[in-house]
DNA sequence: ACCTGAACACCGTTCAAGT
DNA sequence: ACCTGAACACCGTTCAAGT
């Protein structure tokens, strides 16, 4: 009850963890309030607005991982963060691509990932692009994970293989049935981790026949 | 004209170009169209069905590549295929990541990164895993250029820089100047998929000290 | 089958008015 | 400043009716 803003956005919160982003208008967060519609306006000047303050809400909730520890875990532990964040907030996790990241709180996160990019000896240069390299992937796996891509995208099971005429997907015929295999979200996520740490590491001490330096920056310049 | 369902679609993707997303609604595409908001139903039982007709429409435009050439080249086609596209039609993008690709178009694309990860010599037990990591950050890289996320989200101008408390932020000021420095997104993106190559490339034939195969898959089982 | 027109239960937002 | 109630210009969708 400290703010009336803030209220206001626990209300809008939980309709979305309940029913949904449809279900966040501002008659029904201004009904879960108490209030009319138009007694939103002088804290969130639009639905937009409000949105914004969602993100907001939910980026306040994800905890920074303990900046003594090595920066791999830095890393793989604000990763895991994310995913855990859209477990709890499926329905708000989308807004996350749209609305950039300029609240206080979001910016606390870009620099705790610059920090361990620079721990690990990434090139200066080369640290911006690898953040939003980073922050896409994990954000685009969260997003996808909860709001259903991965699941039904794939094919991935006998039966809807049996419906396709023969010669076509050569690939998925080939794979066959390591196509449904059982599989964990959780582990692929890890697994998905510790490749892109090696991409770290390889971009952080480069050895022979390594990647060239990125166009613009790097050795030369 | 062949058919109503394609003119519809044709109508509503003009409007999503236009205006955004926002303005695709049952009585604006309608109008477009010269009929009434109840004459789109028989053709999309509703407008979530329109608009899964949306992403194909646009997935339909996603030309694939030629299956002659390097593996590499028909990844990296593919993923500025994606991008291009993402640039044609920024507003209708975002659904990509929440409706999964079921249609025969979308399983054709999973069908070819599939194949060109088989040709790189990727351990088929982790062809789907990859398929899913690359699609990810692709598809993740797409909306985020489009919908402005990098473009605002890093604090990376001096200005916004001076106003921040001196203490705040220590991995922002170390890098200092190096965040505002002219850029190109179409150059990013192509490091990045530059570092990912080389990463998949690593996965077909891990050296010594590699990185460990993924639970519950590889030498192991 | 495809289309219309009226209706229902909603939207976000503005405006005049109250305290 | 914060809030109300009425109003405006919209929504998606149902329904009865037409061809």
């Amino acid at each position: 009850m400290a703010d009336r803003r803030q209220e206001i956005l626990d209300a809008a919160l939980a309709l979305a963890d309940e029913d949904g982003l449809d279900a966040v208008s501002m008659r029904a967060v201004a009904q879960r309030v108490g209030v009319t519609a138009m007694a939103l306006y002088p804290h969130f000047s639009s639905k937009d607005a409000l949105l914004d303050g969602l993100v907001g809400r939910i980026l306040a909730d994800l905890a920074l991982p303990d900046p003594a520890g090595p920066w791999a875990e830095r890393l793989s532990g604000l990763a895991k963060a994310v995913r855990e964040l859209a477990h709890r907030h499926p329905a708000v996790m989308p807004l996350l691509f749209s609305r950039p990241a300029v609240t206080p709180d979001a910016v606390r996160v870009v620099d705790a990932i610059y920090q361990a990019l620079l721990d690990a000896g990434v090139p200066p240069g080369q640290v911006a692009r690898l953040e939003r390299m980073l922050s896409t992937f994990v954000l685009g796996y969260a997003v996808s994970e909860v709001g259903g891509r991965f699941a039904a995208g794939t094919l991935g099971t006998r039966e809807r293989r049996a419906q396709l005429p023969g010669t076509e997907l050569p690939a998925h015929q080939e794979l066959g049935s390591r196509l449904d295999a059982p599989w964990s979200w959780e582990a692929e996520f890890e697994a998905d981790l510790a490749d892109l740490t090696q991409l770290i590491l390889h971009i952080a001490s480069p050895g022979p026949g390594a990647v060239p330096p990125a166009p613009g920056e790097g050795a030369q310049a």
